[in-house]
DNA sequence: GTAGCGCGCGCC
DNA sequence: AAAGGGCGCGCGCTAC
């Protein structure tokens, strides 16, 4: 069943059933919400229709109260709305977004996206002011504004879950976009409860790592010891001793004073000339960029109580991807994993999806070839053993240069080998950049479609095409061309890989929640407070193709096979029964630290 | 004083 | 090695 949730007058919460009436079946305050979801959640485990649940579910976590499905109409319209699948549907607007519903986390800024000014919504919300203060949060949850999507009324809320429905079911893939939005929507609960639950973080040995690396904590102001004694040798060894490294204008003039002749100051362009100040120049900027993303302050910040809870972002990205706001969660350096450690009797499971982007390009362009490179371990040693290249850095190289379509260098000279290899993959990802560098969209195996490129792109090929375009003109608008069709090559990609990852991680979800509730609490977490999910197995992190579930030791063996069995599950939803393997490298570990190969 | 931008670099 | 896709963040710097 379904139960669509949205606002009832001033301060309550309306509950719909729209299978028996459009008339709410039932209203509650705020404060009463969790329960009363909770109790039907019990009862008749709904797919919830709620307009965001990044505003939703947080109130409902705060009390302990989890969900299990749900349909999140505000990631749900940024799929429809841009989708190749449903333009035939959308016709010529009759089926247009409403104006309260907020646009989805990468819309902003999109060509073709209208999304209206908070002054220009005529927007049917009740003032939700009395909400202020009602929940019990153990963190503070943001009352609803005026504006707010939670003072939706619950009518308007049946509407677009309607009208989204409407657009499925006229698309041309119906079934795939079904199996999207519900990914999506187990994603956007997924996001909230990584939240809720955080990643736990052993402060003394993120501390520990850095004293290795930076030296004791600097006074206020100061910078490491370390840092100084680089930075004093690089500026003698430039001849420069007023230099800031810290300036890129002023650090590039100092390297061509010095005779060396680079364009940028990044590393890998140093990296190509001899100096002897580049390596302690490059050894700061390394330690540089620790002190200032992962060092003191952050643990300051972010970390609270041993855990690191950043705000996700399901759905953040045009391709799909997650983003994060705040933390960098997902930029995470590897030699601060270390301090990711498991609770006192728990156990890590750590799995990434072994070269998913490849096997997935496999999967979408059909080609068996390219499958059978990537059956058993390790997918660029089969391209090895087919005799396509020589080594695996090779292969590598080739592959992602075909992905990201790399066109000079050592990855442009071999991805060629590539194309006479393995043909059909080769042809999806050429075709989806010949459609970008003509400003047309494409779209992933479920559905979503890459956004149109913006109206400067427009004009820049439109001017190359008048007759009195100059020669620079012509090369800019096929630079730029080029430039959008290596983003829509990577889109069909990325963004399919993003879908197999959310299968994945939906169907981990699901089968956690059955451990959970088979298993007796183990003694480690029977005195556990908190919510009842941080008894038992729990997602704690996700990073693109890797996933992070935090267990009690003794049930680690049943996740481990948990989280495999959901990979297998995740290929059979996407590509059937064609034989694409999605293996993983997985480990049960108390670090995280301990889970790199 | 601060908003916006380019750079560089961490991750996938 | 190479420099092709997607991000977020902190920094210095410039313009207001």
């Amino acid at each position: 069943m379904r139960i669509v949730v949205g606002a009832m007058g001033p301060g309550r919460v309306a509950l719909v059933d729209p299978s028996v009436s459009s008339d709410p079946f039932d209203s509650v305050t705020m404060r009463e919400f969790p329960g009363l979801v909770q109790a039907l959640e019990s009862s008749r485990r709904p797919r919830w229709i709620w307009a965001d649940t990044r505003r939703w579910y947080p109130r409902l976590l705060a009390e302990g109260v989890r969900v299990d499905r749900c349909h999140d109409l505000v990631l749900a319209a940024a799929i429809l709305d841009q989708s190749t699948t449903t333009a035939a549907a959308r016709g010529d607007g009759v089926r247009a977004r409403p104006d309260w519903l907020p646009a989805g986390p990468a819309e902003a800024g999109q060509a073709g996206v209208v999304v209206p000014a908070a002054s220009a919504v005529h927007s049917p919300l009740f003032e939700f002011d009395d909400f202020d203060g009602e929940t019990n949060a153990s963190e503070p949850v943001e009352p609803a504004g005026p504006r707010d999507v939670l003072a939706v009324p619950v009518d308007a809320v049946l509407a677009e879950h309607a009208r989204q429905l409407a657009l499925v079911a006229a698309s041309e893939r119906p079934g795939a976009l079904r199996l999207l939005i519900a990914a999506e929507s187990a994603g956007a609960l997924i996001g909230a409860e990584l939240h809720a639950a955080g990643l736990p973080w052993h402060r003394g040995v993120h501390e520990a790592v850095l004293a290795t690396e930076l030296g004791p904590k600097p006074a206020p102001g100061r910078k490491p010891a370390r840092m100084e004694e680089l930075a004093t040798e690089v500026r003698a060894l430039l001849g420069a001793p007023a230099v800031n490294l810290d300036s890129q204008v002023d650090l590039l003039k100092a390297l061509r004073r010095a005779g060396i002749q680079v364009e940028s100051t990044s590393r890998w362009e140093l990296r190509e000339h001899e100096h002897p100040a580049i390596e302690p120049l490059v050894a700061y900027k390394k330690l540089a960029r620790l002190l200032s993303a992962n060092a003191w302050s952050w643990l300051d910040e972010w970390i609270v109580d041993g855990r690191f809870r950043p705000d996700y972002v399901p759905g953040g990205t045009a391709t799909g991807r997650w983003a994060t706001a705040g933390g960098g969660a997902l930029q995470l350096p590897k030699n601060v994993r270390s301090a990711v450690v498991a609770d006192p009797g728990w156990s890590l499971v750590v799995a990434d999806a072994a070269q998913l982007e490849p096997r997935v390009l496999a999967g979408l362009a059909h080609d068996q070839a390219m499958a059978e490179a990537g059956r058993g371990r390790d997918f660029y040693s089969g391209i090895v053993g087919a005799g396509v290249v020589e080594t695996r850095d090779q292969a590598k190289v080739a592959i992602l240069g075909a992905m990201y379509g790399a066109t000079t260098g050592e990855s442009g000279r071999l991805v060629p080998r590539l194309a006479r290899a393995y043909p059909r993959a080769m042809a999806l990802v050429d075709r989806a950049a010949a459609e970008g560098e003509r400003g047309a969209s494409v779209t992933t195996l479920l559905g979503r479609s890459s956004p149109l490129p913006g109206v400067d792109w427009r004009a820049t090929q439109s001017l190359a095409s008048q007759p009195e375009a100059t020669s620079a003109d012509e090369r800019r608008a096929r630079s730029r061309a080029r430039d959008w069709g290596r983003f829509t090559r990577n889109f069909v990609v990325q963004g399919t890989a993003a879908e197999w990852a959310l299968c994945w991680m939906a169907g981990l979800r699901s089968k956690l929640g059955a451990i959970a509730g088979a298993s007796p609490v183990p003694a480690v977490a029977a005195h556990r407070s908190g919510p009842a999910f941080e008894r038992m197995p729990h997602l704690v992190y996700y990073l693109h193709d890797e996933i992070i579930v935090h267990t009690p030791s003794e049930l680690a063996d049943q996740v481990a096979v948990a989280v495999a069995d959901a990979a297998t599950e995740a290929g059979r939803l996407l590509f059937g029964e064609f034989p694409v393997e999605f293996p993983l490298d997985l480990a049960v570990v108390e670090s995280y630290a301990s889970a790199d190969a």
